[in-house]
DNA sequence: CGATAATTTAACCGCTTGGTAAAAGCTTAC
DNA sequence: GTAAGCTTTTACCAAGCGGTTAAATTATCG
């Protein structure tokens, strides 16, 4: 009989990591638009081109897929906050921070969504990672945004909704594309949207609406 | 044999008008926490305190409970937009325009959640009121930020994104309050935190995060 | 009260769901 | 080539799903 794939510590054969990939995949497809309870074992399977018992045979459960996908997203996700940089410029950290999580939102629209999903639905199955590594990364860049209104480089502010607000701003533009689409009609819903985003957040952020 | 509920043009007794309320509440609570797909009739009937064919009496689908709530949720979300004055002050129209919807969020995270649920999933139930009725408003409304901009009462800047910056700034703390909390921490996640929030955004869009 | 209509319940149905068992087919290393 | 292990398929299951039927119960009104 097959080892069963959970007993093993390594990766095996070349098959599995080529399936295992096609499998987070579709997967990825299917629970960013349904979200977990939504999707099927069948739905993914289908979009991944093989059986559910085939399926099943790489995962063990629903679960498994979820949480892998959750988990590989989310340090991929971080990684532009982690490059904020305390000896950088103040202005132009923000201001490519803000650019980095928006070309994020206009290239991995999926993987925010299933973000976006989980969160939105009370977050059942990764709590745990927010209020740990999340906050612990979050806590420290809001400290270094802190030092710098201290130190009058810019604008004296709460650096946690500072940042919640460019999250929630950037993110807007994957999570919401369906209504920023329906809004904005199909004359500026090409790709164009996301330059005319960028510059109005860049303004937005740096300037505010006051007249200058 | 009583006549479907369906088949009548008037609400015609006390207990229906009750009951019919009594569901819609508490698929209010079911949907948006798990979305149309991952909600069924049975939660919804437990949380009304009910049997399910009861339920299935005042309402003949699951869709049918899930359309009138988002046709009533759509329309209270959008009256803070609706309210927004041509004439009023610049400034206190879109500072007012900011603090109604982060009341909003504060008072009504279930709508919230509701509608982004839906929005999230591609908006396959409303995707008619998204490029009709909110798109009109939308509009509407831009043309006016837009005429306030040309006057040099306001920062040029492009209406509809200003509008989909507070949107998603003010929501995020209705959808993604989960994430908020986690990151706040047990510390700074009382009801202050929407005080907190109201002051940094009014401050982010009336000035931007340059020192003054 | 009594009749009529409104409401609730119990029993049920066909389909989908997540997941399993076991055997057949395929790869790979010797 | 062949034996061992790896992969896929076929057949299946119990539970959950949205929804129906019909009978029992309760409210309403003359």
């Amino acid at each position: 009989m097959a080892i069963s794939r959970a007993a093993k510590t390594q990766r095996r054969t070349r098959i599995q990591e080529e399936k295992e990939e096609l499998i987070l995949e579709a997967a990825l497809d299917v629970f960013s638009q349904n979200g977990f309870r939504g999707s099927t074992i069948d739905q993914i399977a289908e979009a991944a081109g093989m059986s559910k018992p085939n399926l099943l045979y790489y995962f063990r459960t629903k679960e498994a897929i979820h949480r892998q996908l959750i988990d590989r997203v989310l340090t991929t996700w971080l990684e532009p906050l982690r490059v904020f940089d305390a000896d950088g410029d103040p202005e132009s950290e923000i201001r490519s921070y803000i650019r980095r999580k928006l070309e994020m939102a206009r290239d991995f629209p999926r993987e925010s969504r299933l973000f976006a999903n989980e969160i939105l639905q009370g977050a059942p199955r990764i709590e745990d990672e927010l209020k740990g590594p999340l906050k612990e990364l979050v806590d420290e860049k809001a400290a270094v945004i802190r030092a710098w209104a201290r130190a009058g480089k810019i604008a004296r502010c709460d650096p946690y909704h500072l940042i919640f607000s460019i999250w929630s701003t950037t993110q807007h533009y994957a999570d919401f594309d369906v209504q920023v689409r329906a809004v904005l009609g199909q004359a500026h819903s090409g790709e164009g949207r996301f330059e005319d985003a960028a510059r109005f957040l860049e303004a937005l952020f740096m300037d505010g609406l006051r007249v200058r």
